[in-house]
DNA sequence: TTATATACAAACAATTCTGTATGTAAATGA
DNA sequence: TCATTTACATACAGAATTGTTTGTATATAA
């Protein structure tokens, strides 16, 4: 293989990401070597080092790639301006989310690989600090929508919106980690429907 | 140093796990060598191979100092055999085991290592399975108290035990992790206690 | 008291991995 | 058309790790 045109080196450098997500899977991502990403994706570690500058760079765009798009939509859906029940609203964000992992297995194995087969350590610890920024946010927006269900009356007495968009987001942390650990079971991942009506209902009035 | 008495080569045999832990919480258990056990324990790699046929299984003894006397007393907290309020025991149980971690920085850091800087793959994934099936007891046993306390007329009116049970669950899952990644901050881990008592006031009657 | 096993240290051999440097054919631009 | 990049492949140097082997002083048991 020799000089390719522009738009083929964007193929190569997507297929070296692609290569690299499912060898981080199997591997995890501190015993992949660039070695094994490079034979994965059918080229030689010269072609992974041109696109990218180490494994560290690599992961970080292979992350980006799945996790903007996925928190921007995430944004969206918890956005106050939609004027739908605001439980309703808390409760399609959370089905829409697991809808995510359902549907594309490239945010299937990412999510994993985030989750257990990855060390945060040394540089990854910038990793888990975006990700407890982004945690912030989702909570502070699941605290406005509790308090605007509040208003409404929808919520039973006394309940502090606060506190419910903390229990809300912890609830929803643990469901995606059993969600991805659940690998072969899967009798867990067929019942968060339920689970996440069950937890929305705990709530209402 | 030469030949060590019996007890002395236990003593050595501690330092080392001790040193493990250490290292594996700044590196990460992937990016450890034997070398820096070693030298974390102020002996030499020949010591570490005398005691440990491999980083695996010295990784496994670490876990198990910790964990299994956790899990026991976690059982002994959710049995039924205990007589007061159902609702309460469950609550005692959370706040327990959060306890664990407040007072024992050795509980805390092997935690920090299970989560976060540990990659559930190849040998690691046995130990991941073992950790589902702790979960599912706990969740059966959650159920049973949740049961119990339905029959008592505590919960709120048509709460389904088995999903009560899987929603504390996740939201314990996902409290602990939390708890753990919240290293810097600890404005979250001050607020464990209220949260607790609002899951929990969530279901009561 | 002596033989043996123990608890390590030190040395060795074999891989593996990383980053970089060099080579090269084809694409691209002037 | 020709000079220059580009997009890789190949080769190289060095460091880091692993498991094993060997050496050894001393507990320990007979």
């Amino acid at each position: 293989m020799v000089r390719q045109t522009k738009e083929n080196a964007e193929i190569t450098k997507q297929r070296i990401i692609d290569a690299a997500r499912r060898v981080f899977l199997t591997r995890g991502v501190s015993r992949t070597s660039m070695e094994q990403i490079a034979a994965a994706a059918g080229v030689t570690r010269g072609a992974v080092y041109w696109h990218f500058s180490n494994k560290t760079e690599l992961f970080s765009v292979m992350r980006e790639q799945v996790f903007l798009p996925l928190i921007d939509r995430m944004d969206d859906n918890l956005q106050l301006e939609n004027n739908e029940d605001p439980l309703t609203q808390i409760e399609n964000f959370l089905n829409g989310t697991i809808q995510a992992l359902n549907e594309s297995s490239t945010t299937r194995e990412t999510y994993e690989i985030m989750m257990i087969k990855c060390e945060y350590v040394e540089e990854f610890s910038e990793v888990l600090r975006q990700i407890l920024n982004n945690c912030d946010g989702i909570i502070q927006k699941l605290e406005q929508l509790y308090q605007r269900a509040k208003n409404k009356g929808q919520l039973r007495a006394s309940q502090d919106p606060a506190q419910l968009a903390l229990d809300t987001h912890l609830f929803f942390s643990g469901l995606l980690h059993m969600w991805v650990k659940d690998i072969d079971g899967s009798h867990f991942r067929k019942r968060t429907h339920a689970l996440i009506a069950n937890h929305i209902d705990l709530r209402r009035n």
